[in-house]
DNA sequence: ATGTCC
């Protein structure tokens, strides 16, 4: 027989044996002792091993299986959350859906939580709700992040008059149209980047299969509210960290993320995560890795080349935008808003704190707070809010789903609106349209203790992922 | 958000 000895891990589940280390061991200990014996008949010893492990504890062969199967089952235990949530701060809660607090409660019973904090445009998602932040002790939650990871803001300011998004436009909209790409649209050759080189692409089992299609996606956008546009920025602080005399100038925005890259990256983790870490099922997103376990550091290098993954995309984005404005910024800003940092609490001890749809807002750190495609975006330095866990919302949030704003929308209504707020619009669908928004006014009135406004900007022509449906009203 | 369903 050719198949002498080999048996795998499904076989040990059907005989009874429990899904975990176990599995691998026995295998293991197959592969060294049996691979001679027929595998019925291996299988009939592993049978009698978990039947009664106790009395193999002396074997030779079979002791390490043995001890493994009378460990206490860590693996089904399911971890207890808090009776109650721990205190947590929430902004602007009369904009905010109950599923999202709801959600965000779950978050802050969990055992390693130490703090956390609720955005003014939060709303529900996996896990963690969408602008929501939590601190925790060594750990790192997966769908804590979100499942596109990196995703971030990028702006340029550029030493030209704000008029030329008038005087310009032809061009301007023939640069978005050629050098920016949406959805399942990549580059023919794409332009280098040392982020492709970066050796974690080969020493991380996962990362492994993700190089060949990064590259393919780099300096692309993706889809959904995803978005490179020109418009105006209004520097109102004359005290601003680039020394730019208050103005208007002409400004490039973009927002987008790490592709399928992150996506791959927070799935495969945020299983494993559920595998070993068993919450009740409320919680069971919320599923966390050990900062010191093997996949809890994998997740973690891995998690941070996405995010220099998503930012290097911005930036041959905004390179492409430069050359064809044949000048270079005047000053940039950028942010993640889908990321896990490592931090201090006012303790001065180390926590990671993650912010899933939330801006970085620690004292002095500038980030970027866009509205709709006819709302004003916001360059906003943080104030260092502690109750806020230095953290301020990464946009206006939804005021209607995704459906709702299809099914209700008309698409005549929205070209009026992009008309009046003399908004080009290249792209998108109708449920990115300004009126599924909330008004960013009034939230950043609910956080205006936790950033300043730097400078206000304005969309003048805005590309998105196309959208058939909403093309052919044309 | 996502080679938009392994």
């Amino acid at each position: 027989m050719q198949n002498k000895g080999k048996i795998n891990g499904n076989q040990l589940i059907e005989i009874g044996y429990p899904e975990g280390k176990v599995i691998g061991i026995a295998l293991e200990v197959i592969q060294k002792e049996y691979s001679l014996m027929e595998p019925d008949e291996v299988l009939d010893i592993m049978k009698n091993v978990l039947a009664s492990p106790s009395d193999f504890l002396n074997d030779l062969k079979t002791s390490f299986i043995a001890e493994e199967l009378l460990k206490p089952n860590k693996k089904d235990e399911i971890i207890e959350l808090l009776p109650s949530p721990r205190l947590y701060k929430i902004y602007g809660k009369e904009g905010i859906e109950a599923g999202a607090i709801k959600q965000m409660d779950t978050a802050m019973r969990l055992p390693v939580s130490i703090a956390g904090a609720l955005m003014p445009d939060a709303h529900q998602g996996y896990g963690l709700p969408i602008g929501g932040v939590l601190a925790t002790r060594n750990t790192v939650i997966p769908y804590g992040v979100g499942v596109d990871i990196g995703c971030r803001m990028c702006m340029s300011i550029f030493d030209i008059p704000a008029g030329y998004v008038e005087t310009g436009k032809g061009d301007l909209m023939k640069m978005l149209v050629n050098n920016t790409m949406f959805g399942r649209a990549t580059f023919k050759k794409p332009k280098d980047h040392e982020i492709i080189s970066n050796p974690l692409f080969s020493e991380i089992e996962i990362l492994r299969g993700l190089k060949e299609r990064a590259y393919a996606q780099l300096g692309s956008s993706g889809g959904g509210n995803h978005f490179v546009e020109f418009g105006i920025v209004e520097v109102v602080d004359s005290n601003n960290e680039w020394n730019i005399a208050p103005g208007k100038y002409l400004s490039l925005l973009s927002h987008s993320g790490s592709r399928g890259m992150g996506a791959t990256i927070a799935n495969y983790y945020t299983k494993l995560a559920m595998e070993t870490c068993k919450l009740p099922q409320e919680a069971k997103h919320l599923a966390w890795l050990d900062l010191d376990t093997e996949a809890g550091q994998e997740y973690w290098l891995a998690m941070n080349l996405a995010g220099d993954y998503a930012s290097a995309c911005h930036h041959q984005i905004h390179e492409r935008m430069a050359i064809g404005l044949r000048t270079n910024p005047v000053a940039m800003i950028e942010n993640h808003h889908n990321f896990a940092w490592k931090e201090k609490d006012e303790k001065g001890n180390d926590v990671i704190v993650h912010r899933k749809g939330a801006t970085p807002a620690g004292k002095g750190v500038l980030g970027i707070i866009p509205g709709s495609m006819t709302a004003p975006g916001y360059v906003v330095r943080g104030k260092g809010d502690e109750a806020s866990v230095n953290s301020a919302s990464h946009g206006a949030g939804r005021a209607m789903s995704r459906t709702q704003a299809k099914n209700t929308l008309k698409p005549e209504t929205v070209k009026q609106q992009l008309q009046k707020a003399g908004v080009e619009l290249i792209g998108s669908g109708l449920d990115e349209a300004p009126m599924a928004y909330k008004d960013i006014r009034t939230v950043m009135e609910a956080q205006k203790d936790l950033v300043e406004v730097v400078g206000v900007f304005l969309p003048k022509i805005v590309r998105m992922c196309g959208d058939e449906k909403f093309q052919e009203v044309d």
